[in-house]
DNA sequence: ATGTCAATGTTGCATTGA
């Protein structure tokens, strides 16, 4: 069984590269983050010619969760329970499904903007909050993860270069200390091989050839439980999709277990 | 093969978020 995920800023702009890469990946269930798009224009028909159900949590413009899957989907909640709200407003940022044997999540973590600003807290909050929904999934016996964009980059070793984040987000003690207490339920990192270069980035920057420089970082996680990371054969992060035209600024990451 | 991209409102550019 294959699964992935992917940020692929604008499931519109990016259907045709989607469409082609679930083909041709052999993805059997994919959350996808940042939709940007509604739940009523989400391109559930075209996803459906190709065998793939969809549950989505989505309002328009911002964020948007889903899951896709190929192999039965099943007992979906949108959102995050006890999640907060930014500005007054729940954000559709996380949404969970049993796909055959496991049961996933698709999380799209605030970005947090800037150290200090209220989208931060707001971000550690969220954590916070997701901990503790998954805690019970996480000790059980089932496989389950918790996929998506956490945009944290766990280790200094995630990104192309610590000295040009100091004192950004991404790299804070704060934003490494909440993944580890999300750890500490159960989950662990299944850190995946790159395809190129020693680092498996996921993330590179549209901006000054953040991606032909390999400015990355690994900010795409795959946290399982010890079922779920006892039945993976392979991990890696499929950076051909993040090249030439039209590409996400995100590639997917993907897991292929043996359930 | 690469010096942003995408959605939306203030609409054919400016604004916002990433």
């Amino acid at each position: 069984m294959r699964i992935a995920t992917w940020n692929v800023n604008s499931i519109t702009a990016r259907l045709p590269r989607l469409l082609a890469w679930l083909e041709s990946s052999g993805t059997d269930v994919l959350c996808i983050q940042e939709t940007k798009t509604t739940e009523e224009a989400f391109p559930t028909d075209a996803l459906a010619e190709l065998g793939y159900e969809s549950a989505v949590r989505a309002t328009g413009r911002w964020n948007g969760v889903a899951i896709v899957s190929r192999v039965g989907l099943a007992d979906v909640v949108g959102g995050l329970p006890g999640g907060p709200e930014y500005d007054g407003v729940e954000e559709p940022r996380a949404i969970s499904a049993t796909c055959g044997p496991v049961r996933v999540w698709s999380v799209y973590v605030p970005n947090g903007r800037e150290v200090g600003h209220p989208h931060f807290a707001y971000k550690l909050q969220w954590l916070k909050a997701l901990r503790d929904a998954v805690a019970d999934d996480a000790a059980g016996d089932r496989p389950f993860a918790v996929l998506g964009d956490y945009n944290i980059a766990p280790h200094d070793s995630d990104v192309w270069d610590p000295t040009a984040f100091i004192g950004a987000t991404h790299v804070t003690p704060e934003e490494r200390e909440a993944l580890a207490a999300l750890r500490a339920t159960g989950l662990d990192d299944v850190v995946p091989r790159p395809l190129k270069y020693d680092q498996p980035f996921t993330y590179w920057d549209y901006r000054q050839l953040g991606f032909p420089k390999n400015r990355g970082m690994r900010i795409d996680l795959v946290y399982g439980n010890d079922p779920f990371r006892s039945a993976v054969s392979d991990a890696y992060v499929d950076r051909e999709e993040r090249k030439g035209k039209g590409a996400s600024d995100h590639a997917p990451v993907v897991t292929d277990l043996t359930v």
